[in-house]
Order: structure tokens, then sequence, then C-alpha cells
DNA sequence: TTGAAAGCGCTAACAA
DNA sequence: TTGTTAGCGCTTTCAA
């Protein structure tokens, strides 16, 4: 009977040296390791052990393989997305609560998002979460067919592909309110112009503005700073300087910053500014951008949820985690306001 | 004889089916689907149209279990960081030129780096690329005693552990030298303080300083924007302006920036600014910083080379990939300068 | 060029 | 409570 040495770099340990070297089958080995139930107290604290002496580790593949449950939650994301970063990183906690384990796959200029799921497929995950697909409709559907998906971010509607996404006219209102509520009136959005989410959330600042009875004006923008620049450059030189702008999201919040720094005007003193997205752009020291988060823990808990409740065959419901408006240094008190209340309520009354 | 249907949400289509469909044997059909030789021409074509026409996928479980050579990489990352995200994307490329399929594993504040490394091994992984690795040198040599492990970006030496990384001596040299030919003598480097790779930029600065007969100037600044304000605040408030700055990382350049702003100043007229590492933040339109980059194509190809060359027991030999230069708009000619000859050349010679 | 047989390391029935 | 017996889907000798 030999003992196979700690640390030897040749062979990995297996349960079968763990079973020989503690005298029990295999079985009885695979069942402590697993902390299934049909071992005595004694057999399994003196397994376990061995398993620690001998430095074993359950070779995953293998235990793929065999079990029919993989517990495996695949994930792709784009590497150059940094809020789809915090997203993967609130799965992994997500995934670890609900007792599931998690297989990355990224996207990127050179690697397509078709390959990143079938990679996941082959790995034998059980459901893949999207986020932020872009593949075509009947893609999503085709991959749905063969094991659950959840799109997050992303307003798809696809037959079998649940979505998570929070919800845009919440957010969009919690930024106008806000604004209206500092006695701004004339506030205009720059949109993300054919941007994933830009029609809902122009749609829902046109909702707001009606419902105060405040006059809607929707510049063309995009989800870039150079769109931000633009859109901004040509609204400030054009006329009449706005209370305040809602922007499609961060990155073009950014650029109307530097167009009205451009055009000589105080953030917040002339101009009050909101981005979305609650980016690290946003946090940055000396940016300071009022913005509205989408609250990725939130996002990432409703996505596993919704993907474990597939594979228990429960209906998922629907989550819509509500997102959350961040306060910070580019959004103040109307200067034309000087007379509104303190109250903190709005001056004026929703229809 | 049944044909199993396309798309049937209940078994996967296996080996076995492609190989009964198309009337040969399971070992057959194996080495037609890795494409080795060993079977005709007729066969090879037939056998991988069945293969076709049923959908079917290889389980890379299965193979990855049966054969000694997993061909499989492992990449940890930080979900945070920006750069790794450039770099994992280009060894996504590499690693398919080489021959070799990739496995993420993500580092971030609820998931230890140990962690992250475990659950690459488990998968089977041949060797382990270590994105800026935070673990002890013990920690990290334990690994290296299972699998080649190649650590980028981080100056460590560890038995076992071969590094990548690009030459930062080289990459100083190439900041301080281009704010030489453009006239400016009083060059001051913030540093990084304790930052990874701190001490060699720190170094490099003083030696081509001193190289070119320049007065020796280091700030204790940090990698945030906040380190790089504070820095450059209080060097401003403090006394004579510099001609120029050399901040530790683009972070902390952005944070110089806008101290410059504060104090009045304008960039790169009054005073000359460069970054390091060349981040998105860098290239920002309303930014456009100055830095030089890591290139994170060569450095994941040096990774990956290396990786490869270990696992077939060659010596990796030392790859360093030279950083390269980015100017943009925030260094200028010197303003005291104007006598400055207009040959391009320094016009101090080197000692 | 082809096919039969033997596992990779593990889990899941079953029988003892 | 324990051990036996079959595989999961694939690759890899080896012999035909």
């Amino acid at each position: 009977m030999q003992e196979p040495l700690k640390g030897t770099p040749g062979r990995r340990t297996t349960l079968a040296d763990v079973a020989a070297a503690a005298g029990v089958s295999r079985a009885l080995a695979s069942i402590v390791m697993r902390g299934a139930d049909g071992a005595g107290e004694a057999t399994r604290s003196r397994v376990l052990e061995v398993a620690r002496e001998l430095g074993y580790r359950p070779d995953s593949r293998a235990r793929l393989l065999r079990s029919s449950r993989t517990r495996l939650l695949g994930v792709t994301f784009t590497l150059a997305e940094p809020f789809h970063g915090e997203v993967v990183e609130s799965i992994y906690a997500a995934a670890e609560a609900a007792g599931l384990d998690v297989v990355l796959s990224a996207v990127g200029p050179r690697r397509a998002e078709a390959r990143a799921v079938e990679s996941l497929l082959d790995a034998g995950v059980e459901a893949v979460l999207m986020i932020a697909p872009s593949s075509a409709p009947e893609a999503l559907a085709v991959y749905a067919r063969q094991v659950p998906v959840v799109s997050l971010l992303s307003p798809l509607a696809v037959e079998g592909v649940d979505g998570v996404r929070s919800d845009d006219g919440a957010g969009i209102r919690a930024a106008v309110e806000h604004l209206v509520s500092l006695g701004h009136r004339d506030i205009v959005h720059i949109d993300g112009a054919g941007a994933v989410a830009a029609s809902e959330r122009r749609a829902a600042y046109r909702a707001v503005m009606n419902e105060y009875g405040l006059a809607v004006r929707v510049i063309r923008g995009g989800a870039g700073e150079e769109d931000g620049l633009r859109a901004a450059g040509e609204l400030l030189a054009g006329g009449p300087v706005p209370d305040a702008i809602v922007a499609f999201n961060d990155r073009c919040a950014l650029g109307v910053l530097e167009a009205a720094r451009r055009a000589g005007l105080e953030v917040p003193g002339d101009l009050s500014v909101a981005g979305y997205d609650d980016s690290q752009l946003a946090r940055l020291s000396h940016v300071q951008l009022t913005t509205v988060s989408q609250e990725a823990p939130r996002l990432a808990e409703a996505a596993v949820a919704c993907a474990a409740a597939r594979l228990s065959s429960e209906d998922p419901g629907s989550l819509v985690p509500p997102p959350q408006l961040v306060v910070r240094a580019t959004t103040g008190p109307s200067p034309r306001a000087s007379s509104v209340s303190s109250s903190g309520h709005p001056p004026i009354p929703r229809r």
C-alpha cells in the first residue's frame, strides 16, 4: 500500500486515491465529498481528513460529465463595458447564494456573441445569462430552445427568453422630478438616438414632462461623449440656454458638460445636467455627475432568481428592480427660481 | 433506424449518434471531428455532413476528461480594471492562434484570487495567466508547482512563475524624452507611491533626468485621481509652476489636469501633462491625454507564447514588449523655449 | 483505413 | 451504513 506523496507534480490525486487511503469504497468517498447523506459520522471525518492530507480536489470535468445537473450558470458580457463588469461581479455573489457555479464567456470586437454562447453550451451550462445581448432575436430563440436564457439590460421580447432590466421609465421620472423640484422648467432631453433603451427613455421623458405640463424638447444625441458634445454644442449656440439637460447616459452627459464649459456656463449655476448609469465616469471626483443608477446588484439577483426559477420549472414572475437617483454636484437649484418654496416639494402640482 | 430530430429539446446529439447515422464506428467519427488523420476523404466528408445535419457539437467536458492535453488556458483578471479587459480580449486572439482555448475567472472584492485560480485548476487548465496578480509569492509558487503560471503586469520574481510585462523604464524614458524634445526642462514626476510598478517608474524617471542633466523632482502621488489632484494642487499652490508633469498613470494625470484647471493654467499652453496606460480615460475626446501605451496585444501575445513554450517544455526566453508613446493634446512646446531649434532634436545633448 | 475495447474520474442506481 | 455495478461522452491504444 503506497501513500501518494503530497504535492507530487505527477498525477493529480483522485477520489480513488482518497478512498483507498481511507479504506472505503469510491462511492462512499464520493458521498462524503459531496456532503450527501449516507455515511456515518466517523467515516465521514476520517475520509475528509485523508482528503485534506492528500490535497484532494474534485475534478469538475468528471463531476460535470457524470451528473445530470451541472449547476453551472453561463454568463456572456462585453469586456469593454465597465458596467457589465459590475453586473458580473454581482452575479457571482447571487449565484453562490443560489448554489450555482458561474462560467464566464466574453464578447468583444474579435469574439462574436454566438461564439461566446456556444462555448458556454459546450461547457454544459444549465442556463445562460446574457448581458446586453446583441444577437438577432432568431439566434436568441435558438439558444432558448436548448437552455433557459435570461437577457439583462436589453429591452427585447423574444419567445422563450426572459428579460431582466431596471425600469427606465422610473429612472427618467426620478431624474426629471428631481430637476422639477429644484425649480427647473425648461428641461431638455438629449436622447440616445438609436441606442439600446433610447426609445424607452425618450418616451418616459415625454410622459413625465407632459404630466407636469412642461414643454417637451428632445434633441438627437447618442451613446457617446462626442454625441453629447455635438448635440449640446448646437443647443447652447443656437438659442436661449435651458434650465437643465437630461442626457441619455453618463458618457453623453460628459459631452454635455464639456460643451457647457466651452460655452462658458457654470454647472450647476447656469445649467443643471443629469446622466444615466452611474458609471465610473460619473463618480470621478472632478465630475461628480448626478445620475440614475441601474443598481447592478439588484439586476444580478433578479436575473439569477429568474434562471433558478426556470431550472426548477417555476414561473419566474417579473422582477423589475427600481433604478435609484444618485444626486451629486451637477444639479442644483434653478437660478430663475429664487422664489421657490424650500419645502422640497415640487412647486408645480401634477395634473 | 431512427433519425434524431433536428433541434429536439430532449437529449443532445452525441458522437455515437453521428457515427450511427453515418454508418461508421465512434472512433472513426472522433478522428474526423478532431481533424486527425486516419480517415479517407470520402468518409470524412460524409461524417462531417451528417454531423452538420444533426447539429452535433462535441461535449467539451467529455473531451477534456478523456484527453491528456486539454489545451485549456486559464486567465484570471479583475473586473473593475478596464485595462485587464483589453488584455483579456487580446489573449483570446493570441490563444486561438496558438490553438488553445481560454477559460476566464474573475477576481473582485467579493471573489478572492485564490478562489479564481482554484476554479481554473479544477476546470483542468494546462496553464494559468494571471493579470496583475495580488496573491502572496508563496501562494503563486504553490500554483506554479501544479501548472505553468505566467504573471502579467506585476513586477514580481517568484520561483517557477514567468513574468511578462512591458518595459516601464522605456515607457517613462519615451515620455520624458518627448517633453525634453519640446523644450521642457523643469519636469516633475508625480509618482504612484506604493502602487504596483511605481518604484520602477520612479527610478526610470530619475535615471533619464540625470542622463539629460536635469533636476529631479518627485512628488508623492498615487494611483487615483484624488492622488493626482492633491499632489498637483500642492505643487501648483506652493511655488513656481513647472514646465511639465509626468504622472504615474492616467487616472493620476486626470487629477493633475483638474488641479491645473483650478489653478487657472492652460494645458498645454502653461503646463504639459503626460500619463501612463493609454486607458479609456486618456482617449476621451475632451481629455486627449498624451500617455504611454502598454500595448495590450503585445503583452497578451508574449504571455501566451510564454505559456505555450512552457507547455512544450521549451525555454520561453524573455519577452519584454516595448511600450509606445501616444502623443495627444496635453503636451506641447514649452512657452519659455521660443528660441528652441525647430529641428525636432532635443536641444540638450545626452551626457 | 477501419473497428473493438478500454478507460478518463466521477456519480447514481441498486443490492447487501 | 456500506459496497457493487454501470455508465456520462469522449479519446486512444491496438489489432484487423
